[in-house]
DNA sequence: ACATCCCGCCACATT
DNA sequence: AATGTGGCGGGATGT
């Protein structure tokens, strides 16, 4: 039995549908399109129905290809993919200089002071004054920190395919066992998956397998997999979006079953938004690599698959006006939702959604079983 | 059994 | 002290 049962009852939980991949590809349908340019962490998470710490992921990940850089305390400066190529050559600069001074040893981790990681800002902002070395322990280890590096490894390479674990030892320590770090605790490549994660869906990787270790790998796309530029430039896209469907709506449903079987309604007291969001509709990673995408290169006829404008009227053909109609209620929704900071009505929301949703999902299936097509991977 | 990696506790940083 | 950030890794899911 492929991926997605046919869900028995109302929602089943899934993994899948809450990667940091699709949560990304769903950030950047909200905020990849004109007239955007600042973002603040807070509507980010409430748009998206998701805790406040996965945004922080995303977010400090895509700052350091520049596509994002941070304005002040819950806020960050939309810069689109137009940042990108910059940011990857100041990036392919830093990483050569960094290869003159530590001859031989391993490209590992920190040591040495690079610090001037995020300089965000095209106009000034250089350096940061008092840089000084060897103060913040904390970001030395940073998820940002480890992406640049991530980064740098690919470009300082001609080789654009990468196997997961010699990745890890490039980047923790190790390699042949330089000078003590033995923690490569295989811990810290969840990190790797988070970033692979969101650099595929910007398309700037692409998840594969080595050819014949069948080991996991990355094949770096560079510009080529992802837009030049220009936001909201989404031409094409046709076709992709079809299959869709045995995808459920989205994100939140309360993780595992969370025995308490008493509603949260009133009982909620964490931020624990159950708020479903829109766009079920965008490419599962899997079918992209698997079927859509031959190899590299975006040729044609396929786009960087998460931006479609977000309010892509059309959507399929005759008959899929059931679709058609959650997807314009939950776009609609997904505005006015809840703005303002207000748990109780956050809540509300959410659960009338979720009201909503489950009701149509169930009608949806049902059609689409007597339809006998499940047109899934 | 092994590969992925969600989830959220809680330490550390800023306000 | 309160709130914003974000390491970190247990353990659930996927294959």
């Amino acid at each position: 039995m492929s991926s997605l049962v046919p869900p028995g009852d109302h929602c089943f939980y899934s993994r899948k549908e809450k990667s940091l991949g699709v949560l990304c590809s769903n950030f950047l349908k909200l905020y990849n399109r004109d007239g955007v340019d600042s973002i603040g962490l807070d509507d980010a998470a409430n748009r998206l129905g998701v805790e406040r710490r996965r945004i922080y992921d995303i977010v400090n990940i895509l700052e350091s290809v520049g596509v994002l850089s941070k304005k002040a305390k819950n806020q960050y400066f939309w810069r689109g993919f137009g940042g990108i190529p910059k940011a990857l050559d100041m990036l392919k600069e830093e990483a050569l200089n960094e290869n003159l001074s530590t001859s031989s040893s391993c490209l590992s981790d920190y040591n040495v002071s690079h610090d001037y990681l995020y300089e965000g800002l095209p106009t000034s902002g250089k350096d940061k004054p008092s840089a000084s070395c060897k103060v913040d322990s904390r970001k030395e280890k940073s998820l940002g920190l480890l992406t640049q590096n991530f980064i740098k490894l690919f470009i300082s390479s001609k080789a654009d395919l990468m196997t997961l674990d010699y990745i890890a030892k490039a980047l923790l320590g190790d390699i042949h066992d330089p000078t003590a770090m033995r923690n490569n605790s295989a811990a810290k490549v969840r990190r790797l998956y988070d970033i692979a994660n969101v650099f595929s869906s910007i398309n700037l990787i692409e998840k594969t397998h080595h050819p014949e270790s069948r080991k996991p790998a990355f094949r770096w796309l560079g510009l080529e997999g992802s837009p030049k530029d220009g936001p909201v430039t989404a031409l094409k896209f046709n076709e992709i979006k079809k299959r869709v469907f045995g995808t459920e709506i989205t994100n939140s449903l309360p993780k595992k079953y969370k025995k308490e079987s008493s509603l949260d309604w009133n009982s909620n007291k964490k931020a624990d938004t159950p708020v479903l969001m829109r766009c079920n509709n965008l490419i599962d990673e899997h079918d992209r690599n698997s079927l859509l995408q031959p190899r590299k290169h975006t040729s044609n006829g396929f786009v960087f698959g998460p931006f479609t404008p977000a309010s892509v009227a059309d959507l399929g053909h005759s008959e899929n006006k059931n679709v058609r109609q959650v997807q314009d209620l939950e776009d609609l929704a997904s505005p006015y939702g809840p703005r303002y900071r207000n748990q109780a009505l956050t809540d509300l929301f959410g659960h009338y959604r979720a009201a909503w949703k489950s009701w149509y999902v169930e009608a949806a299936e049902k059609k689409h079983i007597q339809k006998g097509s499940i047109l899934n991977s």
